[in-house]
DNA sequence: ACCCTTTTTATGTCTACACATATTTACCGG
DNA sequence: CCGGTAAATATGTGTAGACATAAAAAGGGT
């Protein structure tokens, strides 16, 4: 009797061995459950999963294929700076540089997706690993959906972090970029002249509301992403 | 007759609302089983499901609870460059600058994780945007793992597509980071002096050895890498 | 050939039940 | 009070069977 890891597993050897290639149809549920001795239910769970994973296709009466294209993207862990940075085995430092309770300008209410003048919270804060300069992170926050933080003054611990562990969140937008610094940015983060930046901007929302923006760039000299994947899961 | 995708939506809508908040254990199975009026099988699909998203945490005899941390990462479609061109309603172009079939030199050695020597296939091309130069692609192939990429001129398509259709993989790495160009990167990507580079560097592996490895660099005025995440899939 | 309807079929989901397994809780002897 | 063992319990997985649903295939009339 085989279980539904079983199944995975075997007909993952089989994907890998192109013994089905891909573009190829393979026998249907009833077929797979008498060969491996198990019930149509079993069988199913390991097709949805790797359906699921990408390796698979399936179509209503139209049978399940493997996938034409084995190309799905990467899960990349977007960790706490501090996580990040202690991870890798540095001192972590934080440093709030400015606060400020305001009415929306044009670029924080668009940010925001909130009308102009609409009650925000400002901050620019700096994170240093080992004592050197590693994030500058540049942040709004929606003060009518996250009433709590107008009570936080973030001066020892970084807002990435508060909000994370108090404000729940259901989607979220990253965008990834290279830039190069201003006058500022190059002096916050004791960057060479000439040294780009590695720019990470991300969005979250609630269920009904744009939570925060923030933008969080490093020095390019010093700042690598890394990210593994299996594609099995 | 609740459906399990009925079910986590409630689970979900309580989660959001804070009626089970972190930390919290919910019902067991047998219960919401019978407050859903389902069987105890479409329950358990439903919060398997949410904890595979990460939204719960179950233990055997201790029951399920909400997840403490809501952050799990991020998934990133890496499309090929062909497809993020024309899918943003841009013209594709495709331009093969360099190809090298040699043995591998210390660098290919160490990307590739192959003794010095060990016979490679060196590829560099450019793809356009518009008519514009959108990335410049430097990459080695391992030519023991991947036989057919000899008979292959890569003139007419990149080297990316093909062996994303013909090479079976079963993992990959992804390290994105800015840079500055050099001379030539400047000139063959037609970029304006101290424009940074985006710069993703990705190594493929199959079940036994390295593949290929791959320098993707983008202009970093002209390119910026999004991606949306909904945690509950 | 064509268009429309009916049949067939593979997957999608659900049920009721059973047994396995990991953990906690309760109990008991010292 | 401690430590070890047994019982209780929530989840994990499996079975057989049923009906739903999407989509391909077959058939029928023009």
């Amino acid at each position: 009797m085989a279980s539904f890891r079983d199944i995975k597993e075997d007909i993952l050897a089989r994907i890998s061995a192109r013994e089905w290639a891909p573009g190829d149809l393979i026998p249907n549920e009833a077929e797979l459950a008498e060969r491996y001795g198990s019930a149509r239910s079993t069988v199913n769970r390991a097709l949805r999963e790797l359906a699921e994973a990408g390796l698979l296709e399936r179509r209503r009466r139209a049978g399940t294929r493997v996938a034409r294209r084995n190309w799905r993207g990467a899960f990349f862990e977007i960790p706490l700076v501090r996580a990040e940075v202690e991870g890798s085995g540095r001192r972590y430092g934080y440093h709030l540089i400015e606060r400020r309770e305001e009415g929306a300008g044009p670029e924080a209410a668009a940010r925001l997706e909130l009308p102009a003048g609409a009650p925000v919270l400002f901050l620019r804060c700096l994170h240093f690993a080992d004592g050197l300069p590693h994030q500058l992170e540049t942040r709004w926050i929606n003060r009518s959906e996250v009433p709590g933080a107008a009570a936080m003054p973030f001066e020892a611990e970084g807002p990435n972090e508060w909000l994370v562990r108090e404000v729940p969140w259901s989607s979220s937008e990253h965008v990834f970029s290279a830039a190069m610094p201003d006058a500022e940015e190059r002096r916050l983060l004791g960057m060479e002249a000439g040294e780009p930046l590695f720019v990470l901007e991300r969005r979250t929302w609630s269920a009904t509301a744009t939570i925060t923006w923030a933008r969080l760039a490093h020095p390019g000299a010093r700042f690598r992403m890394v990210s593994r994947t299996d594609p099995t899961g």
